[in-house]
DNA sequence: TTGTGTTTTACGACCTCC
DNA sequence: GGAGGTCGTAAAACACAA
């Protein structure tokens, strides 16, 4: 394996850094927004089952999506304090990432409906459609149906 | 096609909490 | 002391104008 190193830090150079496929990354956004921009320990054990990533995976997942939305909240305040400083501007425009973050989070919208993972069954907004009890098994099946169609 | 800016994984340093 | 937090950053992947 062709290994290199950068300023003492050694990675494997087919695998500097995956990319993480829609599935995974859907479920890992519905976790963020649904349940707890925090995970639990034992909520990380289990989607890293579900999703076939590791833990530690998991963990680094979460601290950069919560830098991500600082990073968001910070330049929205900013844009915010600008627009305050304008004269006669009092409309808020959504920006379109707010739109498409919305649409995403709708049950039926993120993905196509056979490569959705049901939402959690205690969610108050999930839509009828998710209220059956899928068991683990039922997700991984459908995470491996997906790998194969993907390669 | 390519140059450039942005986003996404992954890590190290450092800090806090139990 | 270990686990997990933020912060800053590297580099691959991606988007897109020119």
């Amino acid at each position: 394996m062709i290994t290199f190193s950068i300023i003492g830090k050694t990675r494997t150079k087919d695998k500097y850094r995956v990319v993480y496929s829609d599935v995974q990354r859907v479920e890992l956004e519905r976790e963020f927004h649904f349940h707890n921009k925090y995970i639990t320990i034992r909520r990380k054990a289990e989607l890293a089952i579900i999703l076939g990533l590791s833990e530690r995976q998991i963990k680094i997942w979460f601290q950069n999506r919560r830098a991500k939305e600082r990073k968001q909240l910070k330049k929205a305040a900013e844009e915010k304090s600008r627009n305050l400083n304008r004269p006669n501007n009092n409309h808020e425009i959504p920006s379109y990432e707010g739109m498409v973050n919305q649409h995403m989070m709708q049950p039926n919208n993120a993905l196509p409906a056979e490569q959705l993972l049901p939402a959690p069954a205690n969610h108050p907004i999930v839509h009828p459609s998710y209220s059956e009890n899928h068991h683990i098994s039922d997700r991984l099946m459908k995470l491996e149906m997906n790998d194969d169609q993907i390669g």
